[in-house]
RNA sequence: GCCCCCGUAGCUCAGGGGAUAGAGCGCCGCCCUCCGGAGGCGGAAGCGCAGGUUCGAAUCCUGCCGGGGGUACCA
């Protein structure tokens, strides 16, 4: 008996009612009922207020509907016991064996346990870091990168096809200066007004001339090009490889510039004149935002005829749409949230519905604190911490579970000290061992000859009340992952496993698994291991989620 | 000025309207006769302020206070 089950169940229950006439719903029977765990003892294993919802709809009082969904539900044999509670919550107790079970089928899914179709057929595009090739991927990028990743593979596990996608901004004025500043780095000269500072460009400007020993004896626009050309690949090259080594690879490296080269910008901005949205004034082109909310309408087309920043983003989500993709995610850094409102417009301007077919996801930002300082960060001063940094000092495990487990609304302050400790404060170090325990107490019942229970599993053995409340919580794992999914959340996965891995401890201390010196192995040592075993899976396919690693040992 | 996010225990943070608000760390007091003490049990300690909606608000709405981030024909 799961949470899903046992509310489908009371589903049946009240259309049972309806049909027989003891229930009038005007708005009709709800598909769903909430189910959830009551956090106090006494209130039963689950509880759900039903009644309190439906009963004013009914007509009826709270009270009397739940005598009605009481008796319905007693009939069930999974049912143990049902009361009436309070104002008319129903605090249900599941059958021992129905609850065991569970035990059973999460070992039998393996690692597709926790799956669903809540998106099913869903084809979503998931847009983040897409950070300049200007330099390294900076901290406020490596959030997303965490963060991002695990919402696709999130989305992955409820059913949806998911694309990962890096917008590549390799066109524009930054380029020019980042080029520019290469050039200058490689001459000897001083870094340009506007350009870029730090040792990066100096050892990159370096590298390009290794390839191209040629280079500054051209004229200055062609030296310029060869180190734009040759530059932006290189540092293209090392942002795909500092990704690829936090786990992360996307399927799809979209460069800006091909969208200007194609025609796609002026496809799309024709597209929006068609729709009567756009209009020239100042010599430039303007995309008419404001009357789909934004502050201000916004030029697309520069009056030197050059795209503004803003037409690589029209383009770019015409081709998504075009590419089919019902869901375009974008994921970006509060220094960014200015531009949600065009770009919101925008996606109404194209006549699509703002919020389902482009939703933005906004991060805080993330402080790093070392000696419980802040680390100032300074392109200038060239103080800038980037994702290889992050990941040499605490590694990528912790670095990617310390991003993924504060909601994203929040600006975070992440210790380095704190995750780079093997302790019981550090969160990621918290659930690896609980996983690390878990395995190895599966090794150790091996050694024993002993295997978790297999077909003659009796689920009733489980009826310890810690072995029913580390059931309960494994068998809220899916709708864990439904949850972060629907609110785009996945720091719900990681709370969920550090409180999984405190359920687990208090189970693990009260019930004795292993037989006890020369105490003869049993049904009970094979069911409880069974249950460890589920355990190792929900653990393990957590931390997958986020994309970090589940130990056999530490 | 206007826009976005945040304000919950000493600290770092969870809490998608529900019953006595949680976790980890820190603090106080306990528990090692065998499966990993990176563990378990008990205790002290909190929703920024003021209104409103609701049978019920940390959660939704308004205002104020405090912190962070934005507000280009730059990208």
């Amino acid at each position: 008996m799961t949470p899903e089950h046992l509310s489908s169940l009371i589903v049946d229950v009240l259309n049972g009612l309806a049909t027989d006439g003891a229930l009038t719903l005007p708005d009709g029977v709800p598909t769903d009922v909430t189910v959830e765990r009551p956090r106090q003892k006494g209130h039963g294993d689950y509880a759900t207020n039903v009644a309190l919802q439906l009963a004013k709809k009914a007509g009826t009082n709270p009270r009397a509907l739940a005598e009605l969904v009481k008796a319905g539900l007693e009939a069930d044999a999974g049912i143990s016991g049902v009361e009436i509670a309070g104002p008319g919550f129903l605090n249900i107790s599941v059958d021992a064996g129905a609850q065991g079970q569970v035990a059973a089928d999460i070992v039998a899914a393996g690692a597709a346990y926790g799956s669903s179709d809540t998106f099913a057929g869903e084809k979503i595009n998931l847009e983040f870091v897409s950070a300049n090739p200007t330099g390294p991927i900076h901290i406020g990028g490596v959030r997303w990168a965490a963060v991002g990743d695990a919402l696709g593979r999130i989305f992955t596990k409820t059913g949806a096809e998911v694309t990962r996608e890096y917008y590549f901004n390799d066109h524009g004025g930054q380029i020019d200066r980042f080029s520019g500043s290469l050039l200058a780095a490689a001459k000897g000269e001083p870094t340009p007004e506007d350009g870029y500072g730090g040792q990066y460009i100096h050892d990159i400007a370096g590298a390009v001339l290794a390839q191209r020993p040629d280079a500054l004896e051209q004229d200055s626009e062609t030296a310029q090009e060869i180190f734009r050309a040759v530059g932006v690949e290189m540092m293209f090259a090392e942002i795909r490889q500092s990704l690829h080594d936090f786990g992360v690879d996307f399927d799809v490296y979209f460069h800006e510039d091909t969208l200007h080269r194609s025609g796609a910008v002026d496809r799309a901005v024709a597209k929006l004149g068609e729709l009567g949205n756009t209009y020239e004034k100042d010599g430039a082109i303007w995309l008419a935002t404001e009357k789909f909310g934004d502050d201000k309408d916004r030029v697309i087309i520069k009056s030197d005829g050059q795209g503004a920043y803003l037409s690589g983003d029209l383009a770019y989500y015409l081709d998504k749409r075009e590419r089919g993709f019902d869901r375009c995610f974008i994921m970006l850094g509060a220094d960014h949230h200015g531009y949600v409102g065009r770009m919101m417009a925008m996606c109404a301007a194209f006549g699509d519905t703002p919020g389902t077919n482009l939703e933005i996801l906004i991060g805080q930002m993330v402080n790093l604190l070392r000696d419980g300082q802040p680390m100032r960060m300074s392109k200038r001063a060239g103080t800038v911490v980037t994702i290889d940094d992050l990941v040499s000092a605490i590694g990528v495990d912790a670095a990617r579970y310390a991003l993924a487990r504060y909601s994203s609304d929040s600006n975070i302050d992440l210790d380095l000290d704190l995750w780079a400790k093997a302790g019981n404060d550090n969160p990621v170090y918290y659930v690896q061992y609980a996983h690390a325990r878990v395995a190895s107490l599966l090794r150790n019942g091996a050694d024993l000859g002993l295997a978790p229970a297999g077909d003659d599993f009796d689920p009733t053995l489980l009826s310890h009340e810690k072995e029913g409340e580390l059931i309960r919580a494994l068998a809220e794992f899916p709708r864990v992952i439904a949850s972060a999914a629907e609110l785009r959340e996945p720091h719900r996965v990681a709370r969920y496993l550090e409180d999984l891995a405190g359920t687990y401890h208090r189970f693990y201390d009260s019930c004795r698994v292993l037989p006890m010196g020369d105490e003869e192995p049993g049904d009970l040592h094979r069911a409880r291991l069974l249950l460890v075993a589920a355990t190792r899976t929900v653990l393990a396919n957590g931390l997958d989620l986020l994309g970090v690693s589940a130990p056999e040992r530490m």
